[in-house]
DNA sequence: CCACGGATTGGCT
DNA sequence: GCCAATCCGTGGA
């Protein structure tokens, strides 16, 4: 963990790009929430990229409202919104403001504060060698082991409380590109994005 | 005010 | 593989 945090956190500069290469090269970043002493840390293995123009599926498509207002920020803010009555789910702001794009983080590998996440998702302990892969694959689970809600919407990535480390860079031969999971519009468009044969992702 | 359905998950068939 | 859970944001009357 030591060298991870030596990395250095992303800068506004970093999320103040087009939404692909932001989707694309957050893979392989580590995904930091500071919990008192503790430091829940994950490093990304599966994003999608929702863009406000003209992607129907994207909560920014209908314009700003109260819940989505932070979508349109400049890049470098967390949204996070609360689906299905049940699961909350985090997003990454990117571009410039007024634009209305994010990126979903879909799933992350553990890498510390374990103990931690395995509590705030299971309220036991794990039951076999296998349900680690149950931990964060997944945007709900990832949310629900980190503790993140929708209180959390709006925090300033570049801030001490949530943020994202530097970490390796993914080959391009090592990225998978898939449709979208769980949409109902603009069902086309590729912009699911994932390190391939990683064993946390939420599907293969 | 009311109706609808969702960027999901887990349990049951 | 199918489907219920369960809240609330959003849009239309």
């Amino acid at each position: 963990m030591k060298n991870y945090l030596a990395a250095g956190k992303l800068r506004k500069s970093f999320y103040r790009r087009e939404l692909l290469d932001v989707a694309r090269s957050l893979l392989g970043k580590i995904f930091v929430k500071v919990d008192g002493k503790n430091i829940l840390s994950g490093k990304i293995v599966e994003v999608e990229g929702y863009h406000g123009d003209f992607d129907e599926a994207a909560h920014s498509y209908r314009g700003i409202t109260k819940r989505t207002e932070i979508m349109f920020e400049s890049g470098g803010y967390l949204y996070v919104y609360f689906t299905y009555g049940t699961h909350h789910c985090c997003n990454v702001v990117t571009g410039r403001k007024g634009q209305g794009t994010a990126v979903l983080i879909r799933a992350v590998e553990p890498l510390s504060g374990i103990d931690t996440m395995i509590k705030n998702r299971f309220g036991r302990k794990l039951k076999n060698n296998k349900e680690i892969f149950n931990l964060t694959s997944g945007p709900g689970k990832t949310c629900q082991a980190f503790g993140i809600d929708r209180k959390n919407s709006g925090i300033d990535l570049t801030a001490n409380e949530i943020f994202i480390l530097d970490g390796e860079k993914i080959k391009s031969k090592d990225i998978g590109v898939s449709k979208r999971i769980g949409i109902s519009r603009s069902v086309e468009l590729p912009w699911r994005f994932f390190i391939k044969n990683n064993p946390y992702l939420s599907r293969k």
